[in-house]
RNA sequence: GGAGAGUUGGCAGAGCGGUAAUGCAGCGGAUUGCUAAUCCGUCAUCCCCUAAAAGGAUGCACAGGUUCGAGUCCUGUACUCUCCGCCA
């Protein structure tokens, strides 16, 4: 959600970051809506002022008073009552619209329609020569009994996975390291709850252009989070952060369910894409200032590299194009890890800022040190690691001949100085 | 699942149908000068118009209702606490 004021003021640039968006919106019609609003408002307030006034009288008047009193201040309520009826279905017009107004992109972002045109901005590792015919991570987990893919689809449906043995030592490995990765570097990791009101969904920007994709538990009014980010971004919902307190940083660990609605047919073998994975999710609130959001950007962007890199998987970054991005974001860089197996680079981190947008719709200000002023927040996010994911570039890339998998140094420590897993 | 009690500013806490007390902390200032005290002011959000001020509206968990008027009365919802039940 962007901030009305600079609608009205920049009506055409907004009108551009749409365009470039590839999104539909009348901001005309927002516009129009807003200035209808504050008319009506104007006119209520001051109804409300006259009954104000009359209410403040009544306790010292003469019974003759009282009773005028009565049928005038009525009238005002009355009158401000019918202004708040007309009102309504303007606001929740307006409501709606603003909903989807976008962040303007960075001027950097490359212009695009889909994710055909993002940009790789720079590789990192070379993916290795094998020297020997290679298994995808499918033919690995079989190997080893690391995976199940037969009885467990048919007990939980399509898109299921089963993580043993050593891999799932792994898994677990993989956690830690990450958390504690991302503790040094200042975050509060916390675990969060995968089930949330609507209202945490809303206030992250995901509902309404995306209720397809989550779950729900209609009988108890939940629905599953499809990442972290959707808790940690709730934490602050209403408050007045001080500007000391800024930037928060937040690691969250936790289950995460996605419908994967839009994915029909896609990558289903395997699993790359299951509909309950586990992640760690790193969330940032920070100061409403570009450089400052640029910054944090960076550092986000730069701690799951170090992890990728600790991990000795390679991968590319890429700079997702205007068209790719989505309404709220600013910028948005994901990773992509080499799998061997597939012979190309899969997505397994974004990052993403956001500007104000996320905080409007959630209300997280903080009060400007020096001036005093209420400002909404910046907010970003980005990936810390996300399994089984991960686990498919991970194994194919460290895997030998032999069909073992050699376990990075940075990761050996977490699993009791194993330096494979899967060596007979 | 059952019963009861709660939810008021950063915090504590009054308020019982008539303009949201007070204290602590914070911020600004004055004054005095032995680790500090005292005094004064300020201290919710938003809107409109502003250079600024002045105005105004809203604000007592959330959403409705009753009333000329609701923090206060009524209904629903969420959450917190206590007890019972169930339970990894």
């Amino acid at each position: 959600m962007l901030d009305i004021k600079f609608i009205r003021e920049n009506p055409q640039i907004v009108k551009q970051a749409l365009i470039d968006k590839c999104l539909d919106l009348d901001i005309d019609l927002l516009l129009s809506t807003d200035k209808k609003i504050i008319q009506l408002k104007q006119a209520m307030e001051a109804e409300l002022q006259k009954r104000n006034a009359l209410s403040r009288e009544m306790p010292t008047a003469t019974d003759a008073r009282k009773a005028e009193i009565k049928e005038l201040s009525k009238q005002s309520g009355q009158q401000a009552a019918k202004i708040a009826e007309e009102l309504k279905p303007l606001e929740e017009l307006f409501h709606t619209l603003m909903e989807k107004t976008p962040t303007i992109p960075a001027p950097d972002v490359p212009k695009g329609k889909s994710d055909a045109e993002n940009v790789v901005i720079r590789q990192v590792g070379t993916p290795r020569v094998f020297d020997f015919p290679i298994k995808d991570h499918v033919d690995l987990m079989e190997m080893h009994g690391w995976g199940e893919f037969k009885r467990i689809p048919q007990i939980c449906g399509t898109r299921s996975a089963s993580v043993r043995g050593e891999l799932l030592q792994a898994e677990l490995a993989l956690w830690q390291f990450t958390l504690n990765k991302l503790m040094e570097k200042g975050f509060l990791i916390m675990s969060v709850p995968a089930m949330t009101f609507d209202a945490a969904l809303y206030n992250m920007g995901q509902f309404p252009f995306d209720v397809e994709s989550v779950y729900s538990l209609p009988k108890d009014n939940l629905y599953l989070a499809g990442t972290a980010e959707v808790i940690l971004n709730s934490l602050h919902a209403g408050d007045i952060l001080k500007e000391s307190d800024l930037p928060v940083k937040y690691a969250g660990f936790s289950p995460c369910f996605r419908r994967e609605a839009g994915a029909a047919g896609k990558d289903t073998r395997g699993i790359f894409r299951v509909h309950q994975f586990t992640k760690v999710e790193q969330y940032v609130i920070c100061k409403a200032d570009v450089q400052e959001s640029d910054k944090m950007h960076a550092f986000l962007l730069n701690n799951a590299e170090e992890i990728m890199q600790a991990l000795e998987i390679p991968y590319q970054v890429v700079a997702c194009c205007t068209g790719d991005m989505g309404a709220g974001k600013y910028r948005m860089n994901d990773i992509e890890a080499w799998c061997p197996g597939q012979n190309r680079y899969r997505e397994s981190h974004s990052c993403s800022s956001l500007l104000d947008w996320q905080a409007h719709r959630t209300n997280i200000r903080y009060r400007e040190a020096e001036s005093g002023k209420v400002k909404y927040a910046y907010t970003l996010n980005n990936t810390g690691l996300a399994t089984p994911r991960i686990l498919v570039s991970f194994i194919e890339n460290h895997q030998q001949a032999d069909g073992s998998v050699r376990i990075p140094k940075a990761l050996q420590p977490y699993m009791g100085g194993k330096e494979f897993i899967g060596k007979k």
